[in-house]
DNA sequence: GAGTTTGAAACT
DNA sequence: CAGTTTCAAACTC
């Protein structure tokens, strides 16, 4: 019908251009379609007539990857993109019976014109324009949301940094959701997985498996790798993204949904599903956090027989546990602390020359006292556990300035950030003019400092210190992973013959256990240990406890 | 490249 | 709103 117009080469490549001039809303529509076609290519079309959309609050943006797109690997179709990463290019559509003019065309959809595409009978151009609206303003009528980006972004709009490493935008979610009954959400078919996020409590799709957590997903985006030599590789991006704590599985950020929660999916009714989904949305309080809980592996019969079973442990586990990095974390604030003291005692001496008694002696005692106050801090620190050592506002209650903006945030940092972050929160410090009392319990010793000048010097040589301390302790954790790589290594090029002998299995195992043993010697053994890291897998610790210039010999006991 | 499968969109 | 049909992309062979 219609079609009179004759598929004798519908001017496509057209670049729109000022049809939307029109009026602002097109102006942010076409933002939408930017964000929304994956591969928006030129000009993004303001396909819109005016039309009574609802103002939008344009979700927050998800990413110019996120909308249609392309993603892991696209194969087929003769479409541009599919030739690695230099897609850039239109995506091309192929319609045969829409005239490009429904939502099936993916041009259309995107808000653009078709370009260069492979479709016939194409009215999705400059030279269609009236049809073209028309057709806009039928499926405006239909879904006012129809061109809106199916895809937003969390409210935190934050990322997960595995994105890069072709891991899920946990973060995002589809509007609507998928309705995916076959393909497990597992494949392109699904908007979800296309869109590289997980599906959410907005989905009604049966049998899902793309949900944090599921073997299948992970197998997905990881298991291909097992056959090839890829495995020593794979475990150093494994201790990348997550080699804390005894597997370097990587453990997928924040599991924002997990359908069926604790039970593993497989068993997930369709229709029960959905409920258990909706219910753990937010994930809940059983569902154990991710991070750094151990690996999935035991979950559940289910899998264990999983097409890919592979699990991969990171180089560096079993080396670092949490408990190190609270270690870690204590060290350095002792190690600033210590540094404080120094450098104020020394400041001290010289100004007792010039200043007024009384000052020096207050500042001295405030030094005094300071250790004790550190170690209550440690202690305290000591006492929770890995994820809860983040939460200092809880340790020190009067710091809630500097720390209050983590945990407003929502997004707990790990022991190893906090203690990265003393450096920021000096920084930020220094410049905010520093008020007593205002920092956290890391940084706290900053606020028994006497500010002006002295302060700055002594703030850099906190900073100094503690991020050569830091260094130190990175350095060591890269020998150990280099020593696990070489052990892995070997390992791998006679894996078939290991993997035959139980007996071997058990001694490596043994190994592991008896460097935990080890890491939790005493301060001293410890010491030894760190003194030949070659000697032993547990010496991260204990390297940090020791101080090589034997500056600093904090005793940091359970 | 043809044929099949899949799920979103469109339609009833 | 549920069921069915249409459609084009994804996938398989």
């Amino acid at each position: 019908m219609g079609e009179g117009e004759g598929s004798d080469i519908p001017p496509k490549n057209v670049q729109f251009d000022l049809v939307s001039a029109s009026n602002s809303k097109k102006l942010a529509r076409q933002l939408d379609f930017n964000t929304f076609g994956g591969t928006p290519v030129t000009a993004p079309l303001p396909p819109l007539p005016e039309q009574s959309q609802p103002p939008v609050t344009l979700p927050p943006l998800p990413s110019a990857k996120l909308g249609k797109p392309e993603s892991p690997k696209s194969k087929s179709r003769p479409n541009s993109e599919t030739k690695d990463a230099t897609p850039k290019k239109q995506k091309q559509c192929n319609c045969k019976h829409s005239k490009c003019l429904k939502l099936y065309c993916e041009c259309f959809a995107s808000g653009i014109y078709c370009d260069g595409c492979n479709c016939v009978n194409c009215f999705n151009n400059v030279d269609n324009e009236a049809a073209r609206r028309e057709a806009v303003e039928a499926t405006l009528e239909r879904n006012p949301n129809a061109f809106r980006p199916k895809i937003a972004s969390s409210p935190h709009g934050t990322r997960d940094n595995r994105e890069e490493a072709g891991e899920v935008l946990i973060l995002a979610k589809h509007n609507k959701g998928c309705h995916c009954k076959k393909s497990g959400c597992l494949k392109k078919y699904c908007e979800c997985f296309q869109a590289n996020i997980l599906c959410s409590e907005n989905c009604k799709c049966m049998d899902c498996k793309n949900f944090e957590g599921s073997e299948e997903r992970q197998a997905l985006f990881h298991g291909d790798q097992n056959n090839n030599m890829a495995f020593i590789q794979q475990a150093a991006n494994a201790a990348i993204t997550g080699a804390i704590g005894s597997s370097g599985y990587s453990s997928p950020p924040v599991s924002r949904k997990r359908k069926g929660s604790e039970l593993w999916p497989s068993v997930k009714d369709p229709s029960v599903s959905k409920l258990g989904q909706q219910a753990n949305a937010v994930r809940g309080p059983g569902a154990p956090s991710s991070s750094l809980s151990p690996a999935p592996v035991a979950r559940v019969g289910h899998a264990s027989s999983g097409p890919s079973k592979f699990m991969y442990r990171s180089l560096l586990a079993d080396i670092i546990q949490p408990q190190h990095l609270k270690e870690l974390c204590s060290v350095l604030v002792l190690v600033a602390g210590q540094a404080t003291k120094t450098l104020t005692d020394q400041k001290n001496l010289m100004d007792k020359h010039t200043e007024d008694r009384t000052e020096t002696s207050l500042a001295s005692s405030n030094q005094e006292q300071l250790p004790n106050q550190k170690e209550a801090d440690v202690e305290k620190a000591m006492a929770d556990d890995c994820s809860s050592a983040n939460q200092t506002d809880k340790t020190s209650p009067e710091n809630s300035s500097s720390d209050g903006t983590d945990a407003s945030k929502g997004r707990p940092m790990s022991p190893g950030t906090l203690a990265l972050m003393c450096d920021e929160q000096d920084t930020m410090f220094m410049t905010a003019a520093p008020s007593i009392g205002s920092m956290p319990h890391a940084c706290n010793t900053s606020s028994q400092l006497p500010r002006g000048q002295g302060a700055t010097e002594i703030y850099a040589e906190q900073e100094r210190i503690v991020l050569t301390k830091f260094r130190d302790f990175l350095n060591r954790v890269i020998t150990m992973g280099e020593i696990n790589e070489t052990k892995c290594s070997s390992l791998a090029r006679s894996e078939s013959e290991i993997q035959k002998d139980p007996i071997i299995n058990s001694t490596l195992n043994a190994r592991t256990a008896a460097a935990h043993q080890q890491g939790r010697a005493t301060s001293n053994s410890v010491a030894k240990a760190v003194s030949n890291p070659t000697t032993s897998t547990s010496s991260l610790v204990p390297c940090s406890l020791v101080s090589e210039n034997g500056e600093i010999k904090p005793k940091v006991e359970k």
